[in-house]
RNA sequence: GCCCCCGUAGCUCAGUGGAUAGAGCACCGGCCUCCGGAGCCGGAUGCGUAGGUUCGAUUCCUACCGGGGGUGCCA
């Protein structure tokens, strides 16, 4: 556990004081890493340091927790130490510390849970993830990444970290005059060939051109013979081939039937159509990017690639041959030596990945990136690129998510190549709904392929545990406009007589609440949005049983002395109702998962 | 060929070297005169195989078996 000391005041002290028993118990110092007993009746919270301090101090375990115990000095909330089983200190909390728990949860309201670092712990972390290419529309593996990259940032934030979220967008290079180029053939009704992007979104960027810019858009213009200082420019890497009005690109020769001229204007226009189309499918989602960083402006018209081939040439670290500069990542574990810049002169994609990460240290001290599997292979040139460039590969993050598979009824939905057959996120979110979306990516742990079966996810069961969750939730704030309407006099939080709640359901869910800080510090330590996610299951079960045990408010059809004996319990208990629902609330929250007020 | 991920209950999945491995779904049986039954309670079954490291392994290492995915070109 990091730092109890920032999570939970009465942890912190006892964090620190077991620290000082194992000093002078003459015990290796370790960090006392408390946890809550998996069952009830071993205490609120334990700690494995004698379990772990056993080998360096060549104790067996159980001799070491008593040695901590003879020299712990134990603080007054504290009723009971116990050892138990291999060598666990067992630690049973008074009962004041449940009672206190629910101030602090109501004082602190939506921040319970977060915490903060000391100034010099924090860091500039920049989250990139997403960056489908612009040249289509999202698929719903996209979301998985949105849903994820987003929630890990939250968490972030969560633990006093200085967040970026940003989406690196491709819009350079070949693939942006040949989206062009199907952009113009597609307005003009003409067949595509296979290297072509089809589809209705395509289509519908096609119109929208026509519409703003006119026909005169798709025809031949003054200046595409001339590239030279246009943006589009830079679409074509080197822009040379263009310059003598030649109409043969690089190696591709390109359609025939399109100039490259209007095919790279077109394209450039194109792509910032579809990406505005990402942008506002995301946005749907509930997942907005600080930066939407745009390589062919920030990497190639700025001169930062150029800027970045001549740093690696300076550093030794780039090599010529056959007319090719390499970049030599075999020297930091890659398998082979990567091409910077082609032998005709056209830089590459990794040379343009390598300018990206010099930028993003420039603005950041943490880079994390969240890929699909399908770009495994990136983790090795990208991770050496990094220490070519000399940063500290501890603060080049790159994590793999396993990819989605869409099914419905158990069937996969094919993606077909051929025209608009398949199903882009924005459908899947307009059928299920976002919530659904985003919570059925975020329980599950990133290694773990995930299918999204659309015909399961929108039954609104128990097959879709946001349900369970937002349920609880829905619930709390029925009951307590329930007693708003029948006049229940709950009174202040701090008249009432917390020291009622001895029920073992309202012990359960109390201690349930206590947990959310330390949750939160090992989801984000772990980038581990399922943690999160379970235990808002969990939490939301202890008050299911909570409210099926306990009443609140008494019967409607209660006697007056019956509603008077109740009355005292009853405000205990609508304080710690009020406390669960901004617990609920905070951790669905962090998922960015609505927490209803009704459903 | 090379690389990555997975293998835990009938199914879908949690479980960052520690206590009796947990949820949901499905199945069976219970629970409302009463705050939302989208709920609660009870009930059976499991760490792919074989080694290794360790006081202790579902967790780490190796091999094998099974499943999923990626990649082979100076994109």
């Amino acid at each position: 556990m990091a730092r109890p000391d920032l999570l939970d005041p009465v942890l912190g002290d006892l964090d620190a004081r077991i620290r000082t028993a194992l000093d002078a118990a003459e015990l290796p110092a370790a960090d006392p890493d408390l946890e809550k007993p998996k069952q009830p009746e071993h205490g609120d919270w334990a700690t494995t340091a004698a379990l772990r301090l056993a080998k360096p101090a060549k104790r067996n375990p159980r001799e070491v927790a008593q040695l901590i115990v003879d020299h712990l000095d134990v603080p007054d909330v504290v009723e009971e130490v116990s050892i138990a089983g291999p060598g666990f200190v067992n630690f049973r909390f008074a009962h004041r510390y449940h009672e206190e728990l629910v101030h602090r949860v109501i004082e602190a309201g939506a921040a319970y849970g977060s915490s903060r670092k000391p100034q010099d712990e924090q860091r500039r972390v920049n989250v990139e993830f997403v960056s489908a290419n612009p040249t289509g529309p999202l698929h719903v593996g996209a979301g998985r990444w949105a849903a994820t990259g987003d929630a890990i940032a939250a968490l972030l934030e969560a633990t006093g970290d200085e967040v970026v979220r940003e989406y690196y967008v491709n819009d350079a290079g070949e693939q942006v005059r040949i989206f062009g180029e199907s952009v113009v053939l597609t307005a003009a009704g003409e067949d595509l060939s296979d290297e072509h992007y089809r589809g209705a979104a395509i289509a519908e960027v096609a119109a929208e051109l026509r519409e703003q810019h006119g026909d005169e858009l798709f025809e031949r213009q003054p200046g595409d013979d001339d590239l030279v200082g246009d943006d589009a420019a830079a679409v074509v890497h080197d822009g040379q081939a263009l310059r003598d009005g030649d109409t043969d690109v690089g190696t591709a020769a390109g359609d025939a039937r399109v100039h490259p001229g209007i095919a790279a204007r077109v394209g450039v226009l194109g792509v910032e159509a579809m990406r505005q189309r990402i942008e506002d499918v995301l946005h749907e989602l509930g997942v907005d990017f600080d930066v939407w960083y745009s390589e062919r402006e920030g990497l190639h018209a700025s001169g930062a690639v150029e800027e970045t081939v001549a740093e690696l040439r300076e550093r030794g670290v780039a090599y010529e041959t056959d007319g090719a500069l390499f970049l030599q990542t075999t020297e930091h574990g890659d398998d082979k030596d990567r091409v910077l810049v082609r032998s005709d002169g056209r830089p590459t994609y990794f040379a343009s990945d390598c300018a990206y990460l010099r930028d993003k240290w420039s603005r950041a001290d943490q880079l994390y990136y969240l890929l699909g599997a399908d770009h495994h292979g990136y983790v090795a040139r990208l991770k050496a690129a990094a220490a070519c460039l000399g940063l500290p590969p501890e603060r080049v993050e790159i994590r793999i998510g396993q990819l989605v598979n869409l099914l419905r009824d158990g069937q996969p939905v094919r993606m077909s190549k051929r025209a608009g057959e398949t199903i882009d996120l924005d459908e899947v979110v307009d059928e299920v709904g976002v919530d659904v979306v985003r919570y059925h990516f975020l329980r599950q742990g990133l290694d773990t392929a995930v299918d999204f079966d659309l015909a399961v996810v929108a039954r609104q069961s128990m097959d879709n545990p946001v349900y369970y969750v937002q349920y609880a939730h829905a619930r709390i704030n029925s009951l307590l406009r329930m007693a708003d309407e029948r006049g229940f006099d709950h009174g202040e939080l701090g008249d009432a007589d917390l020291s009622l709640l001895d029920h073992p359901a309202e012990l359960e869910l109390l201690s349930a609440m206590a947990q959310l800080p330390v949750i939160v510090a090992e989801a984000a330590e772990l980038r581990a949005t399922q943690r999160l996610a379970r235990y808002a299951e969990e939490l939301a079960g202890t008050f299911h049983r909570f409210y099926t045990e306990c009443r609140i408010l008494a019967p409607a059809d209660a006697t007056e002395e019956e509603r008077a004996a109740a009355e005292e319990l009853g405000r205990a208990r609508y304080w710690l109702a009020v406390a669960a629902k901004q617990v609920l609330a905070n951790a669905l929250g962090l998922l960015r998962v609505g927490a209803p007020e009704r459903m």
